[in-house]
DNA sequence: CATACTAATGACCAACTGGTCAAGCGTCAA
DNA sequence: TTGACGCTTGACCAGTTGGTCATTAGTATG
């Protein structure tokens, strides 16, 4: 095992124990027996561990949601795939389920939470489809309703099994959150959120998506890899029109459409879209 | 306003911007605009300021939903006011609520996180009460199932009112999780938790509520705070009836009556019912 | 054995924490 | 005016934090 992944492990035992803020590189390091300045030879500070972690265990968890709610399974299973992936979650990596489920928003830098705010975005979307898949026209007033109410299913449920010491029946639990949903979605009638409610990022002050922050993350992205020439070439001519005094909008949506399905660009794509919105606030 | 006081509301509005951990004493005096020695002279440790905040709220907050649970409304009313009381206090105590919803567990030590639990579980005896008045024999295999559902809708639908920058219309909030408790009780068939999983810690008997204990909470009144004379009399005469050998329920109950609707003698009088039920359970 | 190069260490730093306490302050009776 | 008294202060303490870097240990090559 690297030292890397020594440290990784350490410190997600460590963080989801006591939580991030409490947990110090020497305790971390302590635990990974290693010195303490070895740390840094693996990441050039905490913040960059806590984004590793994150980012990693996040973007896993988003392709098995997007996998499962993309399959070619009957939509009533797909759903029921939808809650044993989170329940399943919970079993296999209960360390970082404890740090998702409890860190406090205000904990983590600014980039760390818009970061998770996004992944969180990303599956509600996806569970947003597989809901209009399953009950159609008839649900879509209360479609916004529906999907928080089984995120408030999930993350109650999700909270007993992590937090409570009993040997839980994860399948049944799967089971008993989609006889759930089918009722609310069948016999429920009124509807209190909208599109506008929902899709504003929840928690903390506006996001301020700038040109600027934009070449940087592309900056970091032709630094740290290497891309398929299509996407490279793409990244490359946005960070040129980005310098530009007026940067064309037809331009910029196009590039971005070239990285949207590219898997490392995700999060610089979303920026992008952030970006036009904030350009465009009109359209 | 004491110094007492100041120091509760800057720490509050810290904590809850920045979190409990993150907000030094040097940071609250400096808000409240004293000297760090001074935050020493009303408390004795940062860690007992945060106990009497927690207890403060969590005491109202129990004491509302008692009330609300008690009353001789219709049960269907009386679940759209827990709703509410839930909602309102969101609306009220933005800064406490986002102490409650985001403190994560482990930050806090042990003593306070069991004081949590514990008023948690007061408020979902409360809820389950109800439950049971409401739907009565056919819920009962399924009644901690609609209760974690319940806590889901709850926590999911605060979390977007307290963090969503939005002028939220909590009544209707409340009748449509009114509208999806009774969906879900009359619809949903099959149940998966047991009385054992959720452990409702019962009230063990330290905390049956005795003379001597109201005397303790009584006597803590008087002293701190300025009361209107009737309740500064209400709340004497109390101390000296429940001194007597065999305090007169009449009386005790009269006095309670006068001090019913003073806000801060809330807990208060919530125990003196407590009291009196435990002295006649039979009526 | 000598050299050269990297990997790893832990003493050290400045900045912060919760908490203490001698020193100064204003007030008021004498 | 004096002096006593209690409120208030902020320098100070020991401890912790994230982060640095001169030094050393380990190893491969000649």
């Amino acid at each position: 095992m690297s030292k890397k992944q020594q440290i990784l492990e350490s410190a997600l035992q460590l963080f989801a124990e006591k939580g991030i803020e409490a947990t110090s590189i020497q305790h971390i390091t302590q635990e990974a027996g290693i010195s303490k300045g070895a740390f840094y030879l693996s990441f050039p500070s905490k913040e960059s561990l806590i984004k590793e972690i994150i980012d990693s265990f996040m973007k896993g968890f988003v392709a098995d949601i997007d996998r499962v709610v993309n399959s070619s399974k009957k939509p009533g299973e797909k759903l029921r795939l939808y809650f044993l992936a989170h329940l399943a979650l919970l079993d296999k990596h209960a360390d970082f389920a404890k740090i998702y489920a409890q860190e406090p928003m205000h904990a983590l830098n600014e980039e760390i939470l818009e970061k998770l705010i996004h992944y969180d975005a990303w599956i509600d979307r996806s569970l947003l489809s597989l809901l209009d898949e399953l009950y159609g026209e008839p649900l879509q007033e209360r479609r916004y309703d529906l999907l928080i109410s089984i995120k408030g299913f999930v993350r109650i449920y999700s909270q007993l099994v992590l937090f409570h010491p009993y040997p839980h029946d994860i399948e049944k639990i799967a089971e008993l959150l989609v006889e759930k949903t089918h009722v609310l979605a069948a016999y429920s009638k009124t509807a209190y959120l909208t599109e506008e409610m929902v899709e504003l990022p929840m928690p903390g002050p506006e996001e301020v998506t700038t040109a600027e922050k934009l070449l940087s993350v592309i900056h970091e992205m032709l630094e740290e890899e290497q891309h398929p020439p299509l996407i490279a070439e793409s990244i490359s001519l946005l960070a040129e029109e980005l310098q530009k005094e007026t940067p064309r909008r037809a331009i910029l949506h196009g590039l971005q459409a070239n990285i949207y399905d590219y898997a490392p660009a995700k999060w610089l794509s979303y920026l992008l879209k952030k970006y036009e919105q904030k350009k465009s606030p009109d359209i």
